[in-house]
DNA sequence: TCTGGGGTCCTAGGACCC
DNA sequence: TCTGGGGTCCTAGGACCC
């Protein structure tokens, strides 16, 4: 039962076990400031997030291996990082001979750019796509290939040698990949021997690879599944792989049988494209908690303004907004409303995150955040579905007025639901 | 671990409907 | 007046991922 992949009649596809790599680029950021800045290979390499030049603000992104050997680690505060690792002087090269002279070790500071980054995956993609008919980008340095088409198990390393060696080549960055027969076997497959790694899991030995691996090491287990599960006595894979899935079901609940199967090799999930986002937001942190309201305020109007430019460039329409607002020491509070159709007006937007704003008048907050959610897209051009012969019913100026922003929380008036109507129909289309 | 930013999915209670 | 059971939507929070 919990093995078994080829019970005839079962599968809903044929009885072949799929291939799936998973590809990710080793670490990403850093090593795109090395691939305009090559005097920095070799050296330690901090990205910060939040971080500009020179200054101590912010957080890590990526630490090159060069820098995680100082103790530098990702989500660490740039502060913390610069205590265990200090600036280098620039530039790089001068410094050439460091190393070997035994000064203090020193570390390079670059600030996040999206921006170059992404071009640069986007070449890593495009070699992606044509190694696999389906793709599912995970993030900005990592995917999923369904490459069963394209190789079969004996001559499987193989492929995944030749598409990494094409990404050293054309990019020269060097990726880790995993290869298994699962989506979740394939991704902690790729983990297991980074940088640089390949690691095969052929079918019939997933659950042996997964046993002796400590719980954190799956995917979806975080610090606060792993803490639990060993304060019940459960400290590697395979140990959960024993349990019954039921007695996990009652303190994870539905989570908990999902981590049981996991642990056990199975996993039915297939490799989809992905879908259209599901949410869209903004939030920046305050260098120090703000007590002033009003600056507060205009923080998060900054925030709206930027979130509705991205929500209007992705023909996305919305129907949910809400606002984060994090207070000391670190608590997360969320508020949102839902108005009665989906709509794309920003001078809305303003107003009904500063009205979900005022319950915190009185606060000290560290971190603003707003977000869309519940979207809806305009059938623009990137659509393929042809089942909708009709052109959009709208366009972006038959939005509601915006002084309608403050009834349409609390009235169900009907021009904007009945307008939108078809936005709506059409996103069903793609689930 | 004194904490950056952008996401996804799940849970649980309450309102409301039939 | 008291009482079922099923379903959906909304909101708030939490865990996790990169």
């Amino acid at each position: 039962m919990d093995r078994g992949p080829t019970l005839p009649g079962v599968g809903d596809e044929d009885d072949e076990d799929a291939i799936i790599l998973h590809v990710d680029l080793d670490c990403f950021y850093a090593a795109c400031e090395r691939l305009r800045e090559p005097a920095l290979d070799g050296e330690p390499v901090v990205v910060g997030m939040g971080y500009e030049a020179g200054q101590t603000n912010g957080a890590v992104a990526t630490a090159s291996y060069e820098a995680r050997e100082h103790g530098i680690e990702s989500a660490q505060a740039i502060t913390t990082a610069l205590e265990r690792l200090p600036r280098a002087t620039e530039p790089p090269d001068a410094s050439a001979d460091r190393g070997a002279s035994g000064e203090e070790p020193a570390g390079y500071y670059r600030p996040v750019d999206m921006e170059y980054y992404e071009s640069v995956g986007a070449e890593v993609k495009a070699i992606l796509h044509d190694c696999a008919d389906v793709v599912r980008e995970v993030s900005i340095d990592e995917a999923y290939l369904d490459v069963t088409e394209q190789t079969a198990w004996p001559v499987a390393e193989g492929f995944a040698r030749h598409v990494k060696q094409r990404i050293e080549r054309d990019v020269r960055l060097t990726a880790s990949i995993g290869v298994a027969p699962t989506m979740h076997a394939a991704k902690v497959a790729s983990d297991h021997d980074k940088p640089d790694g390949l690691v095969v899991v052929e079918p019939g030995d997933v659950r042996s690879f997964l046993a002796p691996l400590s719980v954190e090491e799956l995917h979806g287990i975080g610090p606060v599944t792993a803490r639990e599960l060993r304060a019940d006595g459960v400290e590697t894979v395979g140990e959960l792989a024993e349990l019954e899935p039921t007695e996990l079901a009652d303190e994870y609940g539905q989570r908990g049988m999902e981590l049981v199967a996991r642990a056990r090799g199975i996993d039915d999930r297939t490799v989809e494209p992905r879908g259209r986002p599901k949410s869209l937001s903004r939030e920046s942190a305050f260098d120090e908690p703000e007590d002033d309201h009003q600056a507060v305020t205009t923080r998060v109007r900054m925030l709206a303004d930027a979130v509705t430019d991205r929500a209007t460039s992705k023909d996305a329409l919305y129907r949910t907004i809400g606002v984060k607002v994090v207070t000391p020491p670190f608590d997360i509070n969320t508020r949102e409303r839902s108005l009665p159709g989906p709509v794309d007006d920003p001078d809305l937007v303003e107003e009904v995150t500063a009205e979900l704003l005022s319950e915190f008048e009185d606060a000290r907050v560290r971190k603003v955040g707003v977000r869309l959610s519940n979207l809806s897209f305009e059938e623009g051009d990137q659509a393929t579905l042809d089942s909708w012969d009709e052109p959009p019913a709208e366009s972006e100026d038959q939005k509601p007025d915006s002084n309608h922003g403050r009834s349409a929380g609390d009235q169900s008036t009907s021009e904007t639901s009945s307008s939108t109507v078809e936005g709506q129909a059409s996103l069903s289309e793609f689930e």
